[in-house]
DNA sequence: CATATTCTTGAATTATGATTCAAAAAAGAG
DNA sequence: CTCTTTTTTGAATCATAATTCAAGAATATG
C-alpha cells in the first residue's frame, strides 16, 4: 500500500552514532550525516524530527548497547567479586580500544550540551544512575559473601569515578599504564589489601 | 604618538574565560565575546587573530590562575600529607562552587575540541602535567616522611584521576557527598586505612 | 493497471556565525 | 593646530550549516 523504507534503521542509527561520537555533537553536521547513513536530509528530518532527535535516537543506541555488555560482564560467573573484576578489566580494553572516538559518548555530551538541553542531560543522567545501580548490586553480592566490607553504594560510586576519570586522563596521556593501574587501586582498595605496583594483565 | 588601548587586556580575557567556560568553545559565539567584553569583532581579531587564537589566550589565562592556586595551597605548610589533605578539600570546594559552569574547563575542552586541534589538545596535557607533577612531588615529600608508603608518582595520578572523574560525577548528580566520599577513598588509601565511612568535614 | 499511500530526493531557503575592511576616533609629537 | 600612528567601529561579506518542501519514486491493494 505504501513505499517501503530502503534502509536498515539501526545502521542509520550506528553509523550516525560514530560520527557523533568521533566529531561530537557540535561539529557533526548533517551533512556528514548524510554521508555516512546515505539518507538525504529530508529523510533524516522526516525520521527523527531535527538534530537533536536524531542525537537522542543515537544516545538510546548507544546505551542500549553499553548496558547490555556491562549486564553481561557482571552476570557472567557465580562470583561477584570475580565479575567486578572483568568489569573492570573490560572497561580498560574499551577505552584503549575507543582511543580514536574519545572516551565515552556520553561523558564527553554531559560535559558539553549547554544547559538548555535539559532533555538530554537528564536522559544521560538516568542512564549512568542504571549503570551504578548494577554496579552497586553486583558489589552487594560480594559483601553478602565475604568477598569485601565496603559499602557497596558508595563503592559503585567510586568505581564509576575513577572510570569517569580515567576517559579523560587516558584522552590527555594515552599511556595504557595508567589504566591498568586505577584499576588495580580499585581492586586493592575494595580488598583493603596494600597496594600491589604491579599491574593487573588484561586478557 | 598613537591611541592607546581602551580597555583592561586582562579583564577582557577573564570575561571571554568566564563565558567560553559556561557554554564551550563551540557554542560560545563572537557575538557572544563582544556582548560580554565590550570589544567590536574588528578589536577582538586585532588582538589574537581569530576565535582559536583568543581561546588559547584564555586558556592561558585559566590555567595560569589554576597553577598558582594549586601551587599556594601544596606549599601551604611544612606539613605535606596536610597540605595533600588541602588541596582536597579546596578541589571539592572549588567544584561544587562552579557548578553552574560544568567542572573544569580543561577537561571539558580536551573531551571536546575537534582532532585537528592539536595545538590546543597539546597545550591542555602540558598543564595537566604540571599539575601533576607539582602533586607527586609533595606527596614525595610525605613518602620522605614517612606519613605514607604509596609511589608517589602512581599515586599522583591516581588523584587527578578521581578528580576529573569527580567533575564528571558531579555533573550528572549534583550530590555533594559523592565528592567528599571520593577524597575520603583517596586519604584513606594513602593512608592505607580503613574507609571510615564518614565524610571529611568541609571548612 | 490505476490509485492511494508513504517514502525519497536534493535544491532552495533560512539562519547563524566567523571574519574583513574602510572609515572614524584618539592621542602625542613637532 | 596639523600630521602620523595606532586603535576602534560595525556594517558588509563570506562561509557554513540547519531545515523545508514540492516533485518524483516505490509499493500493495482493489
Amino acid at each position: 500500500m505504501a513505499r517501503p523504507i530502503g534502509y536498515d534503521p539501526k545502521e542509520v542509527l550506528v553509523n550516525a552514532m560514530n560520527l557523533f561520537w568521533e566529531k561530537g555533537y557540535e561539529s557533526t553536521s548533517i551533512q556528514d550525516i548524510v554521508a555516512v547513513t546515505g539518507l538525504k536530509p529530508g529523510s533524516l528530518y522526516n525520521l527523527y524530527g531535527n538534530k537533536e532527535g536524531l542525537f537522542e535516537a543515537v544516545l538510546d543506541t548507544y546505551s542500549t548497547m553499553n548496558l547490555e555488555q556491562v549486564e553481561e560482564v557482571l552476570n557472567g560467573s557465580d562470583d561477584p567479586f570475580k565479575n567486578i573484576e572483568s568489569f573492570l578489566q573490560e572497561v580498560v580494553v574499551t577505552t584503549i580500544s575507543n582511543k580514536k572516538t574519545n572516551g565515552c559518548l556520553l561523558v564527553k555530551t554531559l560535559l558539553v550540551v549547554p544547559h538548555k538541553d535539559k532533555k538530554i542531560q537528564e536522559h544521560i543522567t538516568v542512564i549512568f544512575a542504571q549503570v551504578e545501580a548494577l554496579l552497586a548490586k553486583t558489589i552487594q553480592k560480594a559483601v553478602d559473601l565475604g568477598q569485601t566490607t565496603v559499602d557497596a553504594k558508595q563503592f559503585a560510586k567510586f568505581i564509576i569515578t575513577t572510570i569517569y576519570g580515567s576517559h579523560v586522563y587516558y584522552k590527555s596521556d594515552d599511556d595504557v599504564g595508567i589504566l591498568r593501574q586505577n584499576v588495580q587501586f580499585l581492586l586493592d582498595t575494595l580488598q583493603k589489601k596494600e597496594h600491589s605496583n604491579t599491574a593487573i594483565a588484561l586478557t
